[in-house]
DNA sequence: TGCATATCTTATTAAAATACTCGGGATTTG
DNA sequence: CAAATCCCGAGTATTTTAATAAGATATGCA
């Protein structure tokens, strides 16, 4: 139940694009530097990124990538399943076409998974780039009110 | 984000074990049969299952397996915690010892790696092979009823 | 125009994880 | 004792992961 290099990469990267938001196309290789990601690495999940028209891509000489609509409008689970494939703890509840079962209809063991994937799949669809420019922006006056205090 | 067959497998074991109640040890040979899943491999998993507690084993002819305890008291997150390790979409936010990061206090996606990790531990430790046993109670008989409405 | 900077595309690969398979030993019942 | 069964460790084929590499294409700017 781990999610993989390309999720959780590709959170980093979105988010990435999300704070220089106004500042032009950002280059692939400022993202991976700060985000301490390979060049070539990133360069293949954004290519799914872009496909899915979460990414816009200017190429050439300062060239990069900008998101592909307004923060508020891509969800994590938007991101995910780009990168990932279809939410689903197991093949039998996939998001999009199920593998089929016989016994579908009768398996008490889907039913969880079912619950499992639901659960996931509320949790980020709730998030948005949005929601996590202004989730760091508490953090930051959080932290800098503890440091106050200290 | 998927469950391996280890889980599934598990899981399955399990509530064949529970539908077997009161029958004395069950031999691995007519689990893995009745559940389509290879018996060595099998032999494997439940061998972590019974190092738990969570099946207790009885040796020699007319061997096998029997729960650990109660149904109502064995928990699909438990099963799955011991087949897959620690619940945890990111090792950062595992259950036991989380993996260090420096970061981690101003980290913005490891709260919602948090959030994934709660509600899918949420579903499984809500989900006991007792619930189970009475989800598959109810599922026969609505299915006789629609059934009998034919 | 030409060069530096980027994106785009395809192919290859090393390492790890997954899902088994196999062989043999220990224990108990009949 | 023989058959049934659990127990244990090693081996293996396949798939996935996480890159790496090499070159083609496009653009801004001097």
């Amino acid at each position: 139940m781990k999610l993989s290099t390309k999720g959780r990469y590709g959170v980093k990267a979105m988010f990435d694009l999300a704070q220089h938001l106004g500042e032009g196309p950002i280059a692939l290789r400022s993202i991976a530097e700060r985000q301490g990601i390979s060049e070539h690495y990133l360069e293949q999940l954004v290519s799914g990124l872009r496909k899915a028209g979460l990414v816009k891509s200017v190429r050439g000489a300062q060239g990069g990538y900008t998101l592909g609509r307004e923060p508020g409008k891509i969800r994590v689970g938007d991101i995910i399943r780009v990168l990932e494939g279809p939410l689903a703890p197991v093949d039998c509840v996939s998001e999009e076409d199920p593998e089929f079962c016989a016994k579908a209809e009768s398996c008490v063991t889907r039913c969880i998974w079912e619950k499992v994937r639901d659960s996931i799949a509320d949790v980020l669809d709730s998030i948005t780039l949005e929601s996590m420019l202004e989730d760091a922006k508490k953090l930051e006056t959080d932290r800098s009110l503890y440091m106050y205090y200290i």
